[in-house]
DNA sequence: CTCAGATGTGAACACCGTGAACATCGGCTA
DNA sequence: TAGCCGATGTTCACGGTGTTCACATCTGAG
């Protein structure tokens, strides 16, 4: 729909505003979050965005919440269908966490927002965090964890990708080649699996 | 001394305006560095730092080198002096880059900063990252490590330190205990270095 | 049909990074 | 020793930012 009618009321703003401020973060990192240039691009007036998000942060907050539920989708549509694989999803999980990171830095930059002043949305799980404990119950369930191994489980294995992934963006491995990235992801996410189901 | 920092002319502007920056990334991280609040600390015109920084980018790419020599020499207190404890000494690492991020939140979030425009500083192998490599050495000497695995092995060791720290002040752990925390990088330290030993 | 509440506007404030022209002063050379 | 040149710091200005507050406008419930 051609987006030329003039009316006062915009109609919905807030949407508009979240879509504007993703494409803001997605080519420029958090950093290149503005408030007034997400207004103008929706245009509409700065003063507008405080009717729906009580500061630059809460946006961001938002922000970072639509990202992980792209980022969820991105990894289930690498989500093994099959019963009784489940260290093929438990690697998935974590290459899919590391591949969206790869493929959108502006996004994932943005992918741990402190809600800060005024952010109002109740602060959930983080989907693919929800995705790994999945992951890692079918583990137990096909007896390559023992219970006693799986208890914490999670932080060791989200650490390893999220500390890859950023390595890769913002770190010393940042400029290497996609090739090279892709064997060494591989490598942390079989150490982190390997690390985990170690003494079971 | 092949130092060229010290007193060109009357002050040293360089040095005291770093030291003002090291101040507000400390409490604020990266992104409460300010320029004119650095320049008014240290009681001069804010345009003055450009005659020793290019932008703001390349006062706080200094900034970050200096983090990286203090975390060294944080780790270096921890090390393990006496020979043949190859296990310990990288152990030291991992549980010393994480508590030094855990100390020093703002300086660690200022760690990866990407060089930018106005900076002339060559960069430099991590001091952080050197200790690593020899860890991991010794790791080979003391044949807890074969050749084979060892190729490749600082990368999953890095991640995981790396990202449970940035799990653990800005992610989902943000606000547990220091016990708990403590007692979850032990297990993610642990864990990193059975996944790279894991086919030894 | 009315009017109260939700939504968007306009102007203003206090910051910020950055650049250009100008002032100052110390060390090297003649 | 005189004098200049380059390094250092200042002054002023520009355009950008987040945020607030009083005001204008629209919309839906009674």
């Amino acid at each position: 729909m051609a987006t030329d009618e003039a009316t006062y009321h915009h109609g919905n703003l807030r949407a508009e505003l979240l879509e504007a401020g993703l494409a803001l973060v997605r080519t420029g990192g958090p950093e290149a979050l503005s408030l007034r240039e997400a207004t103008r691009a929706v245009g509409v007036t700065p003063s507008a965005a405080y009717r729906h998000f009580g500061s630059r942060n809460a946006l961001l907050a938002a922000i970072s919440s639509a990202v992980h539920d792209r980022m969820a989708e991105t990894i289930l549509r690498h989500w093994p269908s099959q019963e009784g694989r489940a260290w093929d999803r438990l690697y998935a999980v974590g290459m899919g966490y590391i591949e969206f990171a790869l493929a959108e830095p502006g996004w994932f930059a943005a992918f741990f927002t402190e809600p800060g002043d005024g952010d109002r949305s109740p602060s959930r799980v983080p989907p693919p965090f929800a995705l790994l404990t999945e992951a890692l119950d079918g583990m137990v369930e096909a007896r390559l964890l023992t219970p006693q191994t799986r208890l914490g489980a999670e932080w060791p294995c989200w650490s390893a990708v999220h500390g890859f992934a950023q390595l890769a963006i913002a770190g010393p491995l940042r400029g290497r080649s996609d090739l090279e990235l892709r064997h060494l992801a591989d490598q942390t996410v079989r150490a982190a699996i390997d690390g985990v189901s170690a003494h079971s």
